[in-house]
DNA sequence: TATGTATTGTTGCAGTTGCAACAATTTACA
DNA sequence: TGTAAATTGTTGCAACTGCAACAATACATA
């Protein structure tokens, strides 16, 4: 779903991709992207894979500012990527589309494909905002167990489902929420001992309600 | 800049929000509106004036999810607020257009106006988006000093300005950075002891090279 | 399947931070 | 203008967390 070129026609999709001066482009896993992607008013869709802007700092230390894989949108326009300091890094080979959204105006709007493009892109962005949220609202947790239970409650979708699967791994995991790993193992541990929660690799059972 | 409405005539106005069943709604300030904004296809922009979205948890505390102000987006379709621990209050007297984005299908492609009203929902979307990546990467940052330096650098954008002003309290600002407002005060002190910055009410100078 | 690579597990320690409690100051508005 | 409310300042202490260093597994791929 939110696909981009969603319910568009090969020859319509054609034609969108000439006008916002798009193009499509394989990369390879680990491949450095940055050069790639930093013009100033494009965006960029993966089709499909996976792609991490990474944060440098002077003293070597990276963060994982984002993670975007299908369907998912990033770029100059909405990212800090064209500033040096940023990597965008693939992770698995990835399919993007660059386009240049500034164009979109120049988009036929009496076309019948018009409408329905505009919906996707909306609806790609409504899911970045969604998503950037999301996790916004897990980093606000003052605690690393504040922060894996709000993640938790996030990916149970709201507290019916008691078992989760984590989507990536535990070193993402730190990542993602921004704190030191092995303190944050050191919290999962205190959570299994409690009771509170029961690990097996990346399944999670909550014992506890949520919501 | 980047107002729903920018290069779109008071009529045409009214015929986009009669099409996207939109209702304009000015609220006083300290209000909780959540029962008025919490329609699941509706996005709301702010015209004017100041909005929090806030988490309640069990205990009592709360979190300021996000903060919405002038010409800036919220609604159901992008955040929790249907989750009743949610609430949406106003900090000033504001102003907020409702509107049905489900319904921007119905609008008249063939118009002249539509081209620039999507533009316009675009670049709300883009500022969103961009917004929340800026909170994301303060966020991400281990300690308070890092989020300190981290934040005051995105306010100075990008290096050369050495002299900046809050937007916020520094109650606010604590929320912003998801930290204790105490401990935030004593890492403020450190830096300025330090010769790092000096502030003086909401004024605050850089005295390092950034970026 | 073998072997290098990535991920996970564990721990001590020092430094950081949340929390509570209260005083001082500023701001809002009746 | 006076008073209540909000914001800011300060501190001790306990708890939490980052960090480093290393061992143990799991995973990927030639």
């Amino acid at each position: 779903m939110n696909n981009i070129f969603e319910n568009i026609s090969f020859k319509e999709v054609s034609k969108i991709m000439e006008i916002l001066n798009a193009h499509q482009v394989k990369f390879p896993k680990n491949k450095n992207i940055s050069v790639s992607v930093k013009d100033v008013d494009s965006i960029c869709v993966v089709l499909k894979g996976l792609v991490n802007i990474i944060k440098n700092d002077e003293k070597g230390n990276f963060a994982v500012v984002e993670e975007i894989t299908d369907n998912q949108v990033f770029g100059s326009t909405i990212s800090n990527i064209a500033n040096p300091e940023y990597d965008v890094i693939t992770k698995e080979e990835t399919t993007v589309i660059i386009l240049d959204i500034s164009k979109i105006l120049s988009l036929d709007n009496k076309s019948n494909y018009y409408s329905q493009f505009i919906k996707n892109i909306l609806n790609i962005y409504q899911d970045k905002i969604k998503k950037n949220n999301e996790r916004i609202e897990v980093l606000t947790n003052k605690t690393i167990r504040d922060k894996l239970l709000s993640y938790f409650n996030i990916l149970s979708s709201g507290g019916t489902i008691k078992t989760i699967y984590l989507p990536f791994t535990y070193s993402d995991l730190a990542n993602y929420l921004g704190v030191n790993r092995s303190a944050m193992t050191r919290e999962l541990n205190n959570l299994k001992d409690e009771g509170i929660i029961e690990t097996n690799g990346r399944k999670i059972k909550l014992h506890y309600y949520v919501g």
